[in-house]
Formats: structure tokens, C-alpha cells, sequence
DNA sequence: TCCGAAAAATTGGCATACCAAATACCAACA
DNA sequence: TGTTGGTATTTGGTATGCCAATTTTTCGGA
């Protein structure tokens, strides 16, 4: 066997268990520049102004020292992402969603986080079911001040996200986070409002005994409905457009 | 009113009816280039061969007769969808997924179906839902020739996707199509077998009369079992590593 | 024949330059 | 003063070239 068939055996996969994996090297250019724009549009109120927010490519590469090229991959990968637009000689602009879409996202949410509630009961453990609940006691929404909108809107993607960690798959956490990302983005104007918070303590503690009690029907039936709750309060009390 | 605001009303919208899009322009050879891999990767049997499929920047600007530039971006965006993964110095190489990340997607994609299912008996007109029983007959699975594998795994994911539209989000639609790609790309390993085609005709035909019954929850839990056992039986009888 | 080191070739990341389309600007004319 | 035609500028798309990291090949010595 020669030398080169090794080698490719050896990449291809760990049978004798080690995988491999090529050290992360230092970061390209590209994907330091999708991380830097992506935090910054996480940090951008999106909805604060009608106006279209745009970007300069010359701009961008020029705060982050680099060429156009990284910057314009990762803004390909930005928009495939959906968080981007690029309209030729009109430049790039951040996505902004209609209530409608939002709407449709929290659907989706609902969907793929009851579907997580429902293999959650048949496959976590019941110690990572306890720590549910302990992060549930420790973030408990019904304790966070009223006035802090943002805190509460963490603890409660943090108690969903923890949720459909519990499911063990790591695509309905990668599928959720997107989806998040944007919902997030208009909390400022949902004012996800701290009345619902009660509500929301009260539902995830139901959810929790549901997991508990190894009940999918039952947990998958509470977590849907709770989303779809937030999609219908959207959908009546939000004004985007 | 000046000639300049007549026309300046006429682009915003078409009150007289005509609305006028900007046209499509030519499309960029960054489109180009990713609509030309993504379609060659989808005629690729990816689960032929345990090699690893490689990918040459520069090889493929000469067959599309571009330089590395667009097609860099392309890959960067195929990259950011999960087909594609490029490691420096080893290539651009498909991905290739395991057993355990197909019978995820299989699951998230219940998840969103069921979910579809359940918006549809609350949105979709009586209408739509009559085409999907035409469109049952139409391509009646329990009639196609035992051999044709991929006319069936076709019927089927029509039926599938004609489904989710009843739902009226794009959004589910978008997120299915995209779990479809990767699902329908081990159709050969799957087998899909034939001898589930009775039994998948005889579900879909259950899930048109609920949604005829406008029955939401039994319409998502039959979406959600049916497509759940194609997920078990993935996980028990496919080899994919 | 085998091994290892050095040289050569690959290959992806990045910078730069150029182009064409589209807009903004401006001056001249009605 | 308002419109118009043309020019300057901006801006995204693409091509090209260089570089550094790696791999592959070569080749001399054991």
C-alpha cells in the first residue's frame, strides 16, 4: 500500500475512533469579516428607521483593514443567510422583514421547538430535564423587572433554547438559532410585553412537568401552542411596515 | 405635477395597475456559477463512492468560462447552505452527511410539515385542498411500476411539497425544500422501497381527508407519524458510512 | 530499495486594477 | 426658473496576479 493511501484513509474517517479535525488555523479574512458583520447587524435596531440600511463594500473593507474580496464572500454568505440584500449599483442592504414574515418565522419556531419538546421526552435525561428546571428557577421571568425588556427577552430564548437542546438534535438547534436571530430583532417593537411574562412563567413551568412526566403529546401540544401564542400576539398587536 | 413625479409615482407602485419590476438584468456570473454547482451537485450521486469529492476553484472558472472571483463566492454561499466545504490547501469537497444528520433533517422536516398540515386546515381554501386530491389521483403511487424508484421518490416529494404550500408560508416551504435536497440525495441508499408505497398512498389519502375535515390536529399528527417513520426507517435500515 | 530532505508544483486567500452600469452633478438652453 | 443633455463620479462585478501554506515530487545518500 503506498504512502498516498494511507494518508487518504486516514482523512476520510477515524475508525479507530480519532477523528481529526484540521485545527480551526487562523481565522481567514472572510469569516472574520462575516462574524464582524454579523455582529454588527445583530447589534443594529433594524426596525428603528423606515429608511434602508445600507452598506458600502469600500467602506467595510476598509475599517476592517482587508481587501473587497473576503468582504464580498462573506456578504455572499450573509445573503444567502438571508440577513442581506445586494442590489447591483444600489449597494447592500439589511434585510428588513414584514410582519408577515416574522409571523411565518415564529410558525417555524413553533413547529421545529414542539417537534424538539416531543423527542426531548423520549431521549434526554432526566438530569438534563432538572437542569430545565433549575435554569427556570434561577431566570425566572416572573422576577425580572418590569423595565427590562431585553433581559427578559434573553432568559426566555435562553429557556427555549435549552429546551430544544434537549432533543439532542443539533440541526433543530442550528434551525431554531436562525430563526431567533430575527424574531429577536424586533423585540424592541414587540415589546414582547412584560404582561405575557407572568403567562410565559407559568407556560414553561407546565412544559417542564409535561417533560418530566415523559408525556410527548402533552409537551409537544404546550410548547406549539405557546409559540403559536407569540405568532398570534405578533400578528395582532405589531405594527412593522 | 412635474414629469419628474408622475414617473417617480409610477415605479413606487402600480395604482393604475402596472406595476413595473425592475427587470432580473443580466444575471451575474456569480449566479450563474452557483445555480451551475448547485445543480451539478444535485445530479451527483454523493453516496456513490466513500471518496471524498473534490472540488477545483480553477478548473471550474474554466469550464464556466469565468475567473476564480465569482465562482469563489458561489462556493462561499453553497458553503454557508451546508453543500459544500471548503478546507484550504485540500479543496473544495461536497458534503457528504451521516445517518444520524439525514434522520435529523427527516425529523425537522416533520416538524415544519406537520406543522403545515395544521395551518392548512386553518387557511387553505377548499379548493386547494381538492387539486391535492387530484394531484393524489393523478400520480397515485400505488400505481407506479415497482422499479421506478425515482418516479416515486418525485410523486412523492410533489405530494410533499404540494402539502406545505397549502400552508401559505413560504417560509415552511423554503425550509422543506432545502431538507428535500439533502434527503432526496441518498433516494438510491434509501431505497426508498417500494413496499412502502402502499402504505404511503393509504397515508396520504388519511391526510387528505383531514385536512377535507379541516381536522388540525389529526391532520398534524398523521403529516407528523408518516413522515417520523420514514425517519425510523432511515435510521434502521440505511448504511450510509 | 528505502528514507528523508529539499525543491517544485498546487492551491486557496487576498489585493489590486479595470470595466460597465447607474447615479449625481452641472452647465447650457428654453 | 425649470428642463435637458452630457459629463463626472460612484459602485458593484470581474479578471488577474501575487503570496504563503501545503503537498507532491525529486533526488542523493544510507
Amino acid at each position: 500500500m503506498s504512502s498516498k493511501e494511507v494518508v487518504s484513509k486516514r482523512w476520510q474517517s477515524g475508525e479507530n475512533g480519532l477523528t481529526i479535525e484540521r485545527l480551526p488555523a487562523k481565522e481567514s479574512f472572510k469569516s472574520k469579516a462575516y462574524a464582524a458583520l454579523k455582529e454588527a447587524i445583530t447589534h443594529m435596531n433594524i426596525y428603528g428607521s423606515s429608511e434602508p440600511m445600507l452598506l458600502d463594500e469600500r467602506d467595510i473593507s476598509e475599517r476592517l483593514g482587508a481587501s473587497r474580496t473576503p468582504i464580498r464572500e462573506a456578504v455572499a454568505m450573509l445573503e444567502q443567510e438571508g440577513l442581506l440584500r445586494a442590489v447591483p449599483r444600489r449597494g447592500i442592504m439589511v434585510v428588513r422583514r414584514s410582519k408577515a414574515e416574522i409571523v411565518e418565522m415564529i410558525e417555524a419556531w413553533a413547529a421545529l421547538e414542539s417537534m424538539a419538546a416531543r423527542l426531548a421526552t423520549q431521549r434526554a435525561s432526566d438530569e438534563a430535564i432538572a437542569e430545565l428546571r433549575t435554569l427556570f428557577k434561577k431566570f425566572d421571568l416572573s422576577r425580572i423587572e418590569r423595565d427590562r425588556c431585553d433581559e427578559y427577552s434573553s432568559a426566555n430564548i435562553a429557556f427555549h433554547q435549552a429546551l430544544i437542546r434537549l432533543s439532542g438534535s443539533s440541526l433543530l438547534a442550528a434551525m431554531t438559532e436562525n430563526l431567533f436571530f430575527h424574531v429577536r430583532a424586533i423585540r424592541h417593537r414587540t415589546i414582547f410585553e412584560m404582561d405575557r411574562a407572568q403567562r410565559s412563567a407559568s407556560d414553561h413551568l407546565e412544559i417542564i412537568v409535561a417533560l418530566e412526566a415523559r408525556d410527548a403529546d402533552r409537551a409537544e401540544r404546550l410548547v406549539r401552542d405557546h409559540t403559536l401564542r407569540l405568532a398570534e400576539h405578533v400578528e395582532n398587536h405589531v405594527d412593522l411596515d
